[in-house]
DNA sequence: TAATGATATATTAATATATATATACTTGCA
DNA sequence: TGCAAGTATATATATATTAATATATCATTA
């Protein structure tokens, strides 16, 4: 692999990531992430009003593009953020 | 406009924006002109490799977006990235 | 003013994504 | 076992995006 494919494909891993942040519901979701340690998928749909479809289509997109992490444990499953960068990213975005 | 749609509207405009940034022309479009002040369409589209038609239409997506500024001199229109946060954000993305 | 270079726009087809809804799975407990 | 809570998946339809290509516009200069 040479160089330029290597940054060509760091900069597909980017752009994946970028484009699923991109969506209004699934930044909503990493908003309050952001300010807990775990949520299960109840909480996140109550807490944003929509529907758990909804939250768990969002939430497998999001696993997928590994901007979340799941874990379970009994009928629920948590959800926490995947990578400190994708915090990083959000503060720049949303600065307190 | 409630609190509530207020923070609606700007996870709308930032999901927006990080949507336009995630694909990967355009992310390495913002990545060569982090490193300079300004280029023509030309400049990046030979940088690139890629096609004129295909830069011109990358440029005019991030221009709606917000995400460049063009301005015209001569024969040539040159691009800037328009708000420090992009940069900001390309920082943390690809950190030096 | 005609030719050329630089850029922008339009068109089309293929593909991907979103949204809404219904249904299925899994676990814990009566 | 059977039911309810919590979560995941499937499907259909609508909409958006991409890529490739062709064409148009505009400014410069011979």
């Amino acid at each position: 692999m040479t160089l330029l494919e290597d940054k060509f494909e760091i900069l597909e891993e980017k752009s994946d990531m970028l484009k699923t942040l991109g969506h209004p519901i699934r930044l909503s979701i990493v908003d309050i992430l952001s300010s807990t340690e775990q949520l299960t998928v109840t909480e996140i749909y109550q807490t944003l009003g929509i529907e758990q479809a909804v939250a768990s289509h969002h939430l497998r997109i999001m696993k997928n593009a590994s901007i979340v992490k799941a874990s379970k444990r009994g009928k629920n499953t948590f959800y926490k953020i995947a990578d400190p960068q994708i915090t990083q990213l959000f503060q720049i975005l949303f600065p307190a």
